[in-house]
DNA sequence: ACTTAATACCTAAATTTGTTAGGTATAAGC
DNA sequence: GCTTATACCTAACAAATTTAGGTATTAAGT
């Protein structure tokens, strides 16, 4: 996986999404989800994923709860109502951006 | 046009994808281009736009004619044998990066 | 007992990429 | 003479991600 610079600025709504379907889910199990959904194509790294938490948290879009499981601190992240009604927006701004790119990559563009 | 922050690292390969199916085109009617086939859905800023080519240039990805049209400069941009296979390299890596994010984006994602 | 892999969290510095906010200059339309 | 469109560009800043670590527990292998 050299490499992820194709989906910057989506790693939001690919969280969003995630706990949109979850209702709940912890940092380490995300990276895990995208990996073998995506067949190990698509790798979030921590180290972009755990700010990214953290950014939707402080600004209110999720919620954490910790949670002891075999002497480990699990950290569970959920959607707030605010965050729910942001998933929607920042899902669809996704997909609507991602059918344009595909619009570019996806036909002979003899321009004008 | 609020925000391009989706498409962040595809530009590369959109450049490389309009030059693939045109053989040459100046900054400025790239942006045009974009515009006019996304229905202002996507706008690439000049800004953008010309750190993004000159860095492609100076990859040995471009070459660069300049010609006279009416009383202006126009700087005419096409694929080097090197950026043509960069350009292959480049669209198959963008598409299989939309292919992982849109299994992430349109399917229910019950986990575990 | 020791090491490695897996689980689970995290940060800091640096890089890359793009935005914001301009600047220059010519041609065309009113 | 003013505005819009054409056509190039840069510099300062912000945002997002990568690189490169760190800490700590549990499970498995030797």
């Amino acid at each position: 996986m050299e490499s992820n610079q194709f989906i910057k600025g989506s790693l939001t709504a690919i969280i969003l999404k995630l706990l949109e379907d979850n209702s709940r889910m912890y940092g380490y199990e995300m990276t895990k989800a995208v990996r073998e959904l995506t067949k190990e194509k698509m790798n979030i790294t921590e180290a972009a994923l755990y700010p990214a938490l953290h950014k939707l948290v402080d600004e209110g879009l999720l919620d954490t709860i910790n949670e002891m499981v075999d002497g480990r601190v699990r950290k569970y992240y959920s959607l707030t109502k605010k965050g729910k009604k942001e998933a929607t927006t920042k899902i669809d701004a996704l997909n609507e951006a991602i059918a344009s790119v595909q619009i570019i990559l996806n036909s002979k563009l003899a321009y004008e």
